[in-house]
DNA sequence: CGATTTTTGTACCATCTCGCAAATTAATCC
DNA sequence: GGATTAATTTGCGAGATGGTACAAAAATCG
């Protein structure tokens, strides 16, 4: 029940009131995130995550909400972390090809990194579970699987602009490609599909892309 | 609480001894099935599935065993449903694109079916909850992903034979293509993205699979 | 008919589940 | 130091959950 004994001294720490803080907010919620991420909501109890996050149960529900809060916040952390990892690929100047392996390459590693082994990806795992029954965690889902699109849109296209790719390509339709190999490669990371033939998967998949003619 | 009134009168009924069931197991497997897709493993209580299937808890024990062993009969029914209308589709001698159209619209009429909305893929669905945990269930959606594969490898590789495709092209990476725009369908049809955006995804990955120059 | 066999229906148990109320602790403010 | 504020700890309660014991019911057999 003890996540760190210092006090965070986050940022300027405006002096706060009352007692304070056990945990790390920040920190916490990445813990309940893994859970989340290996379990799945329905899986994971609020002790597994209190034992987790080394807050008791009144305190996770203050700082967070109920548990359906603590999942979409969770979510949420998830995207963010996502998004970032994809901003920095986006920053540079680079090939499509290798602009692409770097994007497989760092999906890869949120797929496979885990304790107890793969977790796939979040965004699939709420698809296939509470997506299906709640509209709100369904619309998150979406965006989630629309930004992906988008990205792998925007990259194609700046391909195209630049010749990379002949004029008959169609970004779109690549882009959903691409998508449906990262779709693909973290539900087979949940089936403990080896790194190996996972990055054979991304590899065919990246050839034929590069050397789209449709 | 009741599923059919009459004897089942299956097959030639050998004349059982004690007193007869209210329900027949096939009808109630379904029931589950139905139920497990949708929610999950450990979203569906054995509440929800007596009253889907119309047996009592003890009868549903006595029949299939506890909510694990439940879960993998309805999943293993479910793989059989799938596999039949696959072997349907490549009994007949057609082209390659018709032949994908075929199975992307089979696999599409799967996922989208359900009273409550689209359910997706099983296989999927298990692979983003029970495979991590749980090693015969992963063994189970490993096999399941590998069978689609293969699958998708023949038809390509028949389609090279028949000179449909050019040498250059790779059966088993077209076939991981292929699988990954099922498994993409699957989870987007989850989160609720139209049929016509789904049939628009197909097209696009078949058009760029038979044009395959890689 | 009575004995046997098999399934059903009722009821129950031990455990876990989520959420919350009340009391406690630890800090700052005056 | 006392008041105030905010977080922690304990513990509870209503209900759900998976699983099972046991008796009643419905069929066949002799």
């Amino acid at each position: 029940m003890v996540q760190k004994s210092k006090p965070p001294a986050a940022a300027v720490e405006p002096k706060r009131r009352g007692r304070p803080r056990a945990y790390e907010p920040d920190v916490a919620l990445g813990k309940a995130l893994d859970l989340f991420r290996t379990q799945g909501f329905a899986a994971t109890s609020l002790d597994d995550l209190s034992e987790a996050t080394g807050m008791n149960r009144p305190s996770l529900y203050g700082a967070f909400g109920d548990k359906r809060e603590l999942y979409i916040k969770s979510y949420q952390r998830y995207r963010e972390e996502a998004r970032a990892s994809m901003v920095e690929i986006f920053r540079e100047e680079m090939p499509v090809r290798q602009r692409l392996e770097r994007i497989f390459a760092s999906a890869l590693n949120i797929y496979l990194s885990g304790e107890t082994g793969p977790r796939g990806c979040f965004t699939v795992v709420t698809a296939a579970s509470e997506a299906v029954g709640d509209p709100d965690i369904r619309a998150m889902v979406l965006d989630g699987l629309n930004e992906l699109d988008k990205a792998f849109a925007s990259c194609f296209r700046r391909a195209k602009e630049k010749g990379e790719l002949p004029e008959s390509a169609d970004p779109a339709v690549l882009a959903q490609l691409a998508s449906a190999t990262v779709h693909s490669i973290a539900i087979r990371s949940r089936a403990r599909v080896s790194r190996r033939e996972l990055e054979a998967i991304v590899k065919g998949a990246i050839d034929l892309m590069v050397a789209a003619k449709s």
